[in-house]
DNA sequence: AATTTAATGTTAGCAGTGTAAACATGATAG
DNA sequence: CTATCATGTTTACACTGCTAACATTAAATT
């Protein structure tokens, strides 16, 4: 028995969509399969999302608050470079076990964050996190603070991508030769790769 | 008067599709609407590309080759610093001003490049490439230079997929707050910024 | 040179997609 | 109690990737 309402559709819809884009990838979701998994009509959807990419821009949003989640730092505490390392190693971590939302995150999924105000904020606050974490670490200027930070970004996202292709190509690589084994000894030796990195960077 | 036989077909689709590809973002891409470019019916593609994939699989090799092309530096001369500097910012340049290559490139259009034994080639030489150069101005063990080398990419090819989050959200950015206004400046300063991990990457 | 074969093209059609328009239902505000 | 409006449904359109059956012609074989 169920009732002409669903009551609680947009989020379930959103649960729904974040569950088969992490599974699937984000390609092979379709709003009219999500609709059935939900037992709606084909195109209720439309009533809460105005396009897939808005729905898109929903997962992307659910993405950014746990990848916020997975690098926050105890605002109270002292932070140490070792806190820092960990930051890095979780948002790698992140973006490896959780690779299609990542890439739904970071892709061209959704074109123009500025028009979906919610995951710009999420988007923005994930990257204020790991700033403020980096503020209390050195003692520099701002401006400063920010560089080092987002060469700290793009390092981790750039290694994401990285080591995401390694995956894709397998592991099962013997010559020394290609990129794989390479981004291999690094992905088993992330956290010491990340101290390295690191400590040229606060040295400066 | 045009013969039943192209002649020409597949170069002419993977030359239009590069293009489009590049224009529009590979997602706007049809099979269809290639053929029609090409003068061709809509399935006459299919005689020389399976799927779809293998199409964007032909789009990817192609951006390798340009990226290769763009990263490399002459194998005679002596390297430099100077030199990784500019490969990094030829690299960082190709995939700000080929985004929607890059993207195709590097996200999941294509899902294993090992079923494409092109497009797997000239993405592995498009790193051994750069592995050859650094190899050239540091007389570290192969493993070191290698793993400097993952360092180096790692990094520019994070800073790609920041820098174009930031045109997309625009560089009316007035408040030091988000990543943008910092992102901006590390573009503007490029040369600066690559300098300086590279240093710390070469002291090590 | 004639004939077979294989490569390359076309037509027709299926199943699936995003989305718009018109209509149905029922929760809520007056 | 009634009107309104958010939320759901039905129907339909234009488009997609891809398959199967058939047509044409270039290349290989006899």
């Amino acid at each position: 028995m169920k009732s002409y309402h669903h009551g609680n559709l947009k989020q379930e819809l959103i649960d729904c969509a974040c569950k088969l884009c992490e599974r699937d990838g984000y390609t092979k979701l379709s709003i009219r399969s999500l609709a059935k998994e939900s037992g709606v009509s084909q195109t209720a959807p439309y009533r809460h999302f105005e396009t897939k990419e808005t729905l898109y821009a929903s997962v992307a949003t659910e993405g950014f608050k746990k990848l916020s989640k997975a690098c926050h730092i105890d605002a109270d505490k002292k932070i140490t470079k070792k806190n820092l390392v960990e930051i890095g190693y979780n948002y790698i971590e992140f973006g490896l076990k959780n690779a299609n939302t990542y890439d739904l995150m970071f892709g061209t999924a959704v074109g123009n964050f500025a028009e979906y105000p919610e995951l710009l904020e999420s988007a923005n606050s994930t990257y204020e996190n790991m700033r403020l974490s980096f503020s209390k670490l050195a003692s520099d200027s701002d401006e400063v603070i920010a560089f080092k930070c987002i060469t700290l970004w793009s390092m981790v996202h750039g290694l994401v991508g990285i080591l995401r292709k390694v995956q894709v190509v397998g592991d099962d690589f013997e010559e020394g030769a290609g990129p794989i084994s390479t981004a291999s000894v690094i992905a088993t030796n992330l956290e010491d790769h990340l101290d390295k990195v690191l400590t040229g960077l606060i040295q400066n």
